[in-house]
DNA sequence: AGAATGTACTAATGCGGTTCAGCTGCGTCA
DNA sequence: TGACGCAGCTGAACCGCATTAGTACATTCT
């Protein structure tokens, strides 16, 4: 900056003014100086700035998971990505971290906010009785909540959401539709809200029904845990006729393990896959699934982040409800009729 | 630090010399002075520290990949969990960033060195006659390029490698030994170093072998595209009876088209995939690939990254050659003898 | 004409650290 | 005993920007 002043004859504040359009400087100067500095290719320097009270133009992203458990997963990438593409416009970094577990998570927010390194986070997989929330508040570190319900206790984060419960709703509609009365929910990790949530509605869903063949089970993504849930509970004695798989992961493990019981898809079993992705076009049957606009959750968290950075008030909004894709892994089931 | 040193009864310089390791105070006012910091979970700000010459403790890891091919990889989310695990012993922060292209990616590297918002980059998918390398040169910003091939023309950037030409070899042994000599390598991108590396390998192996049927064609990395590549060389007259894919995606869309052509795998036709996952562990047949360890290569690299901002020289590490894991998906080409 | 207002700019201050040039008091050695 | 060295500490400058208080000059008002 000092070069530009040199160059362009003026003063440093005057540059400043120049360059952050503030008042104070004639228009002729503001264009000579804007025109040096871009000569120059000129950036403010953002160590400079966030120390004179700017913030560190800078939002922080936590993934707490075990090493081994990060997979194939195409929801957080696309995830980040619609993130970064809004972020991007702003010139707003984004500092990432993966971490082992959510207590890490934590002291990592506490850090980052010690050390003035971020003006605000992103949470994802948010958990029933979460502890990150608290720390948020307490920390006053602007946050937006990816995923979670909706959450009274902390007023200042902000929460983007998806429907599960209308996604699960739908699910069971279908399947019921199509003669199921014996679904097993192969879930994700046991604790996430998204989870819980869908665990509710399923049980709901079935009672409201008078199912009472239908039941979750929890287990951590893994494809061969997916694997494994399927061989118990198509071997158990009434087994399902259908199954949902809270990621696409688990499966197409599930499929696999089916089949190789002799089971075919989906004249034996049907399955839905909670999360759509090219691996659900990749295998035979190609798999029903809900799918939904990952990349734009993400600019959706990232603009309700920044509208918080700008002062805005904190808001919850709610994405489109997963919509589902049926494709060929659901069908009626064995020795039903359809109510369609 | 104001209130460390008015609590601790010394001066500024002097908590900054207690808590940086200086010369210049007592012991015991250090510890005092520790004592006291950790009481007020004090943490220095990075911007001031960054100010103040001592560099911004992050480093910037650019992806530049449209938003649609950003799909199911492990290799990223492995290899970025490796790099964190090194950055987060040191308290280096990760500066994420998804970009469009190359060019912008460039563009990114310069706005960030302006800004000085990093000390370093991690560049990864290079290519032949890269301009990134030319970039960071200019700059003068320390840089480790991962997958690469040694690059004598940049003295200033390491580079952390895997022999792909050893793997490849070592894959063409095999499928030889098998009785295949009609092979058909779906490819990565052109243009990435590594893609070319193998294409090279494969063409030296075949002529050692006076192998005519063998080529290797290039693609997106996307399922779309191994699908559609493999109905097209199966299609072909004398189609190949051995299928390398440079990565797991396209192999498991390759095995599902070839099953829909009505050819078995590995019966009519032998398929490896380059990169090994839960994928290929999910279909059946389970597939053949080679294996490396990616978050061990994401170590790797961030090592070498700290021991440049240390100071140390470039270095070009080569990390072990990717191992071939045989599985279901590779047997006797049908009507050859093996020859082993 | 003199005061009030406004415009275009400059000088000085602070953000939170690091660092360097002193400065003090004490032990050591000639 | 006085010069010297050194450990242990302090004060001030500096990093690059934003911001506030102040200044010089032109314009308008009364």
């Amino acid at each position: 900056m000092k070069d530009i002043a040199r160059r362009a004859g003026v003063s440093q504040s005057a540059v400043s003014f120049a360059l952050n359009g503030r008042p104070g400087v004639s228009e002729d100067t503001r264009d000579r100086v804007r025109q040096v500095a871009e000569e120059l290719g000129w950036r403010p320097s953002t160590a400079a700035r966030a120390l004179s009270g700017e913030g560190a133009a800078t939002v922080g992203f936590v993934l707490a998971r075990p090493a081994e458990t990060l997979g194939v997963d195409s929801f957080f990438l696309q995830l980040v990505s619609g993130i970064q593409e809004v972020l991007a416009e702003r010139h707003l970094g984004l500092l990432f971290q993966v971490v082992e577990d959510i207590e890490d998570e934590c002291a990592v927010y506490r850090r980052w906010w010690a050390e003035h390194r971020v003006d605000g986070v992103l949470v994802v997989d948010p958990r029933t009785d979460d502890p990150r929330t608290g720390v948020l508040d307490e920390l006053g570190l602007p946050g937006v909540v990816i995923g979670g319900a909706p959450d009274e206790r902390h007023p200042g984060l902000s929460t983007v959401w998806a429907d599960d419960a209308g996604a699960m709703a739908a699910v069971v509609d279908e399947l019921y539709a199509l003669g199921h009365r014996r679904i097993v929910h192969i879930a994700g990790l046991p604790g996430l809200a998204h989870t819980e949530r869908r665990i509710r509605t399923l049980r709901a869903e079935a009672g409201r029904r008078g199912l009472t063949g239908v039941k979750s089970v929890t287990t951590d993504y893994s494809d061969a845990a997916g694997a494994a849930v399927t061989r118990r509970v198509l071997e158990a004695s009434a087994p399902p006729t259908a199954l949902i798989y809270d990621n696409d992961v688990m499966a197409l493990a599930g499929v696999a393990a089916a089949t190789e019981l002799g089971q075919s898809v989906p004249a034996d079993v049907s399955v839905v896959a909670w999360e759509d992705s090219a691996l659900c076009r990749m295998v035979k049957p190609w798999l029903s699934a809900l799918s939904r606009d990952s990349v734009e959750f993400g600019r959706t968290a990232a603009r309700e982040l920044t509208a918080l950075l700008d002062g805005g008030p904190a808001r919850t909004v709610r994405v489109p409800v997963p919509r589902l894709i049926v494709r060929d892994s659901t069908g009626v089931a064995r020795g039903a009729q359809p109510l369609r």
